[in-house]
DNA sequence: AGGCTTTCGCTACGAGCCGTAGCGTAACCG
DNA sequence: CGGTTACGCTACGGCTCGTAGCGAAAGCCT
């Protein structure tokens, strides 16, 4: 995870804690779903934790690293299972990953850690290296599937490809976390269906319902 | 706009200053562009639309309603002109919206006010009211000009049209806003094309490019 | 064993912001 | 010209921040 402020790491010495750095993390997520994030404060994660703060400050440089962190380890149990079409493994896709945007601590973190990458670029990066690209490895997969099952055509161009990888992506994710969050509707299966439908067909198809 | 506190506004007495609503969003966005969400202060904001720092809290209740004011404002210039094609005009609006995203008072105020959404009920439906619903009638244009064109079926089920329409809402403002803040691209002509031609044909037909 | 290095828990501290109360003054209405 | 409300200003307790300084603990090496 590499989730610690970037160690020296001398040899020698009292090791770092590991239990410590899992009951951070845990506590973290804990208060981001009693407080959310504007009344969340690190003496208080640090209290819930049973660590001292000078201790959560020697590994965190402030409450952004600390809640990327947290809030990162929700994300590597998407999967996506193959479910025979395209169609069917977008649907399956756009519910796990709601599933997780469902959970108060992803809600509550997510987006506070996102607004507050605007002004800061390394958080940013951190945001990119340990949730975003992580999950693009679905829609490569998805798409190598479709291509197999000769629903979609084979790629020619390695960078039109990387730009259209990179497009669904911003699609997909952008689109169920507007709907999560912003409309705060459910996504449900008939939802996702109706999503999976548009992304593949369009909107002049539409009528085709 | 109804930016204020929800005043009892009794008859007789000295009226509230128009001006200083005016002066107090205005050095709002400025703060916003220059200390971002997370130091942006009221005492702060009050020093710098040179009123005190008691006029604020009267007139709003916190940070969070005055900051959704302040940027709500910033979308109300949002038109969608007729450029004679679906097409076109999809690129449009999305080249409008992304050019308001670009500039750091919404950047840093839209994304931290809707994470603080998430904990507070009154505030996403304020968010709503004076953002989001705003910008639907956007959609319920384009879909309607395109229908007049030829290019859409007409809608039969008005339930149906109005699940629709909120559909693509999502899929246009949440994929533009995942394009210019999470993944902190730009949103250029061409990538513009490029999202309005698969939002129009659908993944299955994205080799016909 | 002994020594070295690093972490840990604890306490304390100045600084900054919050949100409110209290007061006298200014502006508008009938 | 009274009545009513908004305004500017000051001051305050309370909270959180982030850091410093200490003694103790935990592991690695010879």
């Amino acid at each position: 995870m590499q989730s610690r402020t970037s160690a020296p790491r001398a040899t020698g010495g009292r090791p770092r804690s590991a239990t410590a750095d899992a009951a951070i993390l845990a506590a973290t997520r804990a208060a981001l779903v009693e407080l959310g994030w504007s009344k969340l404060t690190l003496g208080d994660v640090a209290t819930r934790a049973g660590v001292a703060k000078t201790t959560l400050y020697r590994r965190w440089a402030g409450k952004n690293e600390l809640v990327v962190d947290a809030v990162a380890e929700l994300f590597d149990e998407l999967e996506i299972p193959d479910r025979g079409s395209l169609a069917a493994d977008v649907e399956g896709v756009v519910l796990q990953f709601a599933a997780i945007l469902a959970r108060p601590e992803a809600k509550s973190g997510l987006m506070a850690v996102i607004a507050e990458s605007v002004r800061d670029d390394a958080l940013r990066a951190r945001i990119r290296t340990s949730i975003v690209d992580r999950q693009k490895r679905l829609v490569l997969e998805g798409r190598a599937r479709a291509q197999v099952r000769g629903e979609l055509p084979p790629e020619t161009d390695p960078e039109e490809s990387a730009r259209t990888t990179d497009l669904i992506f911003d699609v997909i994710a952008g689109t169920v976390v507007h709907r999560a969050l912003v409309s705060a509707e459910p996504v449900d299966p008939d939802w996702a269906r109706a999503f999976a439908k548009l992304l593949l067909n369009g909107l002049t198809a539409s009528a085709t319902a």
